[in-house]
Formats: structure tokens, C-alpha cells, sequence
DNA sequence: TGTACATCAGTGAACGCGCGTTCACTGATGTAC
DNA sequence: TGTACATCAGTGAACGCGCGTTCACTGATGTAC
């Protein structure tokens, strides 16, 4: 029984309610600790009120991907900004990428690997507005920052890379397979200049 | 109501539960869908059943991924053993481990992702005789095998690696990228080349 | 050769649980006349 | 200025389900004497 929200800022429980799915999910409980009641449970409501929000237990991660999506972009969009040279742009978006997947572990894995499978589903339940392409799209503006950063070192003579779309998507993947398996395996000996050993080769850095 | 396995072959039984659970996974379920019940369902045994060879559920999952790991390593020794010239045999070695992961997609996934919770969780419970190092090891093994065809390359000549063992990890984790990504976002716009892309800079061939 | 008995491989019924979701509702808050 | 009423934000009880796991058991098969 919580206090109410005053009329017409029911949309703030909305905000309440993906934060909560949020924390829940970054405490380390992986995808299948954010269950409806748990949610709700955590924010301090019936189950039943999340339905005025959000059509589906579905719903409610898709809506927490979308925003850690938009967080990423905006983390590496930042660390685009602090470099001013083309190779030290790549490394430092590379290392943001990194760092969010390090800071929240749990919600990366989620973001490229409950999402897709979200997004196919909704395609065949066709119950919520959003579409594999809406979700797609937000990776893409991710691997769109990278394409740019390659682009500029090709450009400035600093990579060799004769196609930087295709290399950013390959210097992603790069990313993405050290992101994912630390935030699984965090027990692996890692070398210790790994992120340069896979980073530097895919970018074509000299 | 099945037909008894004879004496002394009780331990049939054990090996069709972990092919159920294979075939489970595979079918495009996910990990959440091999429950204990569904295994025994796809057995055609009753449930309480598999306590005679498994202490639990997820003691099925480790079997399960530790039969996947002997495949794997497996199809790349065999990858290996085909190509004399050491360049080739990186790129044989590298295509066995993209067409493993393409071929299972399902298993991949728990592979790379299951294991090491499940492995965890053990640590923490104690319940099962496999230990994380056990796991581990399986992971070890394959990453053996990629060190020994960088180290035959650079010994030849053909890559320019100072360091086989950090850069096989960085090749495996390349190669994981990939290999996950496509088995999660299938309708992604891979570019054609994105194999090679990603395995010649990463194995540093000439 | 016969028979009591231990073992083995597996069964069927039941447990308590948390889940997603539905339904009819409540009671405060603003609005129209 | 007063009052009937619509709306909004949320509740509480209940549903049916599949799950992991436990328990006491059954009935065929081999073994010891």
C-alpha cells in the first residue's frame, strides 16, 4: 500500500517500474530474477498495477534493454569526445565499451542475448509495439559510433582498414566476445594487455 | 511404462536422459527448456527416474555441456589434422569452431554462458562432483588447441605473433564474438568476408 | 533342482512453490453543471 | 458555492500451471544355499 501518484503522473511508476526490473537484474540474479512479482514486489505494488504499464512480463526487460542501450551509446558517444586523435578515439570508445560491460555484467548479457530472442518473439506474438527492427536499431547507433571513430583513423592515415563498416563490425564482435566472456568467466586467467591484443589487430592500427 | 534396461545396464539410461537434454536444448527451447520433466517426457520415463543418475537438474545441463565440449574439441583436432600449411591450419581450426557454433547454436550458447553459472552455483552448493576448474579445463582444452596452430605459425613464419598463448586468447575470443553473436542475431547483416575479418588480423597472419 | 531372498530399475501419487495473468473492486481526485 | 459524477491509480483474491523434489512402492532378475 505505497502513496499514490498525483493524477496525471501515473507514467512516473512506468519509470519505477524499470528501474526496479533494472536492479533486480544487475544484483547478479541474471534474466530469469526478474519476474513480474519480483518487480512489483520490489517497487511496492500489487502485481496486478504493473499491467497498466506495460502489456507483459516481456515488456518490462525489453523496456530496461532499450534504456541500457541508449545509456552505452551515450557512455561511448562521450568517450568519442575526450580523444582528439583518430587511434586514441578508437581505444577510448573501445575501452568504454568495455568499462559498461564490466560495470554491469549482467545487463549486458541480457542486452545481446535476451533481446533478440525478445524481439523474434514479439515478431511471432506480435503483442507489444516493438519490433525486431526497433531493436536492431539500437545496436546499431552502438556500432555506428565505432564505424565512425575507424573511419576518422582511416581517414588520418592511422588504420589500414580498407573498409571501416566492415572492420568496426568485426572490432564490435572482438568487443563483444571479451565483454561477454569476463562477465561470464571472470575466473579465466586474462591475460593482461587483452583488450589491446584484440582491439589494436581488428582496428588495423598501426 | 518403458522396457527395463537389462541388469547391470542401468547406465544406459543415463546417457539417453543426456541425449533428451541434448535434443531438448537443440530444438530451439533454450536452457529454460530442458526441465527435469520434459526430460523424462522425451525419455518416456517418469520423472522421479532420473534421481538414480543425476543428483539434479542442472547436474543434466553439466553433462549435457560436458559431452558438447569432447564434441568440440573433438571436430577441431579433426579440422586441425587436415591442413599441413600452418596459415591454413589457424583458418581450419578457426572454421570448425564457427561451424560448431552454427550447426548448435543452442548448445553454444549454454556452453559459453550455463557452464560457468552452473559451475559457480556448485561451488557455492557443493551438490555435484564437478568443480569449476573441471569446467574450466574443457574450456582450456579447446583453447589448446589455437595455441598450438599460432604457435606453429609463428614458428613457420607465417604470423607475426610474439606472444601464441595471449594471442590465441584474443583469436578465441574473436571467435566466440562471432560465434555468438550469429547464433543470437541471425538477422543481422553479416559482411560476407566477417570470418576472415575477424581471424587473420587476430592470428597477426602475414 | 528348487526356492528364499537381495538387488536392481524404475513407478505413481503427492508436496509446496512461485509464477503470469484475470477479475471485480475501491477510494481519492478533479470536473461539469 | 455545492454536489453529482467520471476518471484515474491502484488493490486483493483467485485461477490454473508446470516445476523440482520426496516418498513409499513394485515387480522382474539374478544369486546363495
Amino acid at each position: 500500500v505505497r502513496e499514490r501518484n498525483p493524477r496525471g503522473e501515473g507514467a512516473r511508476l512506468r519509470e519505477e517500474i524499470v528501474s526496479a526490473a533494472e536492479a533486480l537484474l544487475d544484483e547478479a540474479g541474471g534474466e530469469e530474477a526478474v519476474t513480474l512479482r519480483a518487480v512489483a514486489r520490489r517497487v511496492g505494488i500489487a502485481a496486478p498495477s504493473i499491467y497498466a504499464h506495460f502489456p507483459d512480463r516481456q515488456a518490462i526487460l525489453l523496456a530496461v534493454v532499450r534504456r541500457a542501450f541508449a545509456d552505452l551509446e551515450e557512455q561511448l558517444q562521450a568517450a568519442a569526445g575526450t580523444a582528439d586523435e583518430p587511434a586514441a578515439r578508437v581505444r577510448a570508445v573501445a575501452g568504454a565499451y568495455l568499462g559498461y560491460a564490466e560495470r554491469s555484467p549482467q545487463r549486458y548479457r541480457v542486452m545481446f542475448a535476451g533481446v533478440w530472442d525478445a524481439a523474434a518473439a514479439l515478431d511471432g506474438g506480435g503483442a507489444a509495439g516493438v519490433t525486431a527492427q526497433d531493436v536492431a536499431g539500437l545496436g546499431q547507433e552502438v556500432l555506428g559510433v565505432l564505424t565512425a571513430a575507424l573511419q576518422a583513423c582511416r581517414d588520418a592515415g592511422a588504420s589500414t582498414t580498407t573498409d571501416p563498416a566492415a572492420d568496426a563490425v568485426a572490432l564490435w564482435l572482438g568487443l563483444h566476445g571479451l565483454a561477454h566472456q569476463r562477465s561470464v568467466a571472470r575466473a579465466f586467467p586474462w591475460p593482461a594487455d587483452i583488450a589491446a591484443r584484440v582491439v589494436d589487430p581488428l582496428a588495423r592500427l598501426r
